[in-house]
DNA sequence: GAACTTGTAGGACAACGCCTGATTACGGAG
DNA sequence: CTCCGTAATCAGGCGTTGTCCTACAAGTTC
């Protein structure tokens, strides 16, 4: 029996994917947390072999939340859930290390099959990702710049676009302003933009911010 | 029996809310749309006496959805469901004529009354929405937010959109930092906005900037 | 004429950016 | 397997920039 750890902030739709899930043999729902922080807290006291995380949430993202995750257990896979617009970001992802990604909208069947495929240690890849992957690797010029992004300089460049300043920014990952600033410059750098304004701009016609 | 009609893309939701109401008594779903077209078509067919809107989908947007649902069917009261950010919307979807709005993040006892309260022909006004009406009527304002600057501010306004820095206003419009610096909070405070990333999100989602 | 609004800035201080450098992690060459 | 180069993560110093608060004159509104 597999233990699913459910990470959304709305309460229908962990309602909706509890209720589908417990639907299957060897599936269940034994933990469910509404932010980053409570999935962090619930990952350190029990046991789950399954996350599922869905990306936009307020308090700490689901870029964060992933991040963090990886330190505390880097063993347990991760399933990211995304709304729209995200799939951008889903290579980046998967780099930083989640094993597999849906869009929201998919059909439930192809939910439970890709936490089944997780639970089982594989990655799951929809066709849609799969596609975007071997484009990548094809023509690796052609990649999204910010695709170039580290792991870390990309969860500065997600908070920059929406808006955050250095202070803030360093106070939620814990590291120096100067750091943030070092991080900035070398987004900018790679991403070939000269300011935040710029910076926030690509955000938006990327769909990266909605 | 109300009949209730749920318009959501992602089938999760629509799951989660369908489990949460049938657990009602005196409430059924019998109706599923995936999209704002979907939904239209079944109005015009069947029989509902609550609407459940989410308000972001990718062919028909909630906005437009409910414009088009109040021609067919002005009496049908709607809830809207929103995601994060989209309280912007609030009002001029109240005046559009949706009976009720709610975060999808309410607690399903809310969102439950909601569907109650409104099914009975009755208005549903959360707090925060209260709120926020209350704070509009004081300073009425039909205006696009930006047409309430001055000259000045708006020459800054535009050019703080450019991602020109503080320096390089000053500079083309031959006054000090220090006055740029004045003009946005003013440009800020009027806009009802906090920091340079919202404004240049404004300017975008505007067409102020292409 | 009192009460806003608009255009303008100065001073104090915090925030930020740029340059530089340490440390660690990793992948390929030998 | 070790060595080394490169990329990634981090931060301090120092000077600049920008923000915030305050202020004031000139117009405008009631």
């Amino acid at each position: 029996m597999k233990n699913i750890l459910l990470v959304d902030d709305h309460s229908i739709v962990r309602q909706g994917l509890k209720n589908l899930i417990e639907l299957e043999d060897g599936l269940q729902v034994t933990g469910e947390a509404a932010s980053g922080l409570e999935a962090i807290q619930l990952i350190r006291t029990n046991q789950y072999d399954v996350v599922v995380l869905d990306l936009s949430m307020p308090d700490k993202n689901g870029v964060d939340t992933l991040h963090d995750l990886k330190h505390i257990a880097p063993d347990l896979p991760v399933l990211i859930l995304s709304g729209y617009a995200e799939e951008q970001y889903a290579l980046n992802l998967m780099r930083s290390g989640c094993k597999g990604y849906l869009s929201k909208d998919a059909e439930p069947d192809e939910i439970i099959k890709a936490i089944r495929t997780i639970a089982n240690g594989r990655r799951y890849i929809s066709s849609e990702l799969a596609d975007l992957m071997t484009n990548e690797l094809s023509h690796p010029s052609e990649k999204l710049l910010h695709e170039m992004l580290s792991k870390r300089e990309f969860q500065v460049f997600f908070k920059l676009a929406g808006g955050l300043s250095p202070t803030d920014i360093a106070a939620e990952l814990n590291i120096s302003i100067k750091t943030v600033s070092t991080y900035r410059t070398r987004i900018l750098e790679k991403m070939s933009l000269r300011t935040n304004a710029e910076l926030i701009y690509y955000a938006i016609k990327n769909g990266l911010v909605t």
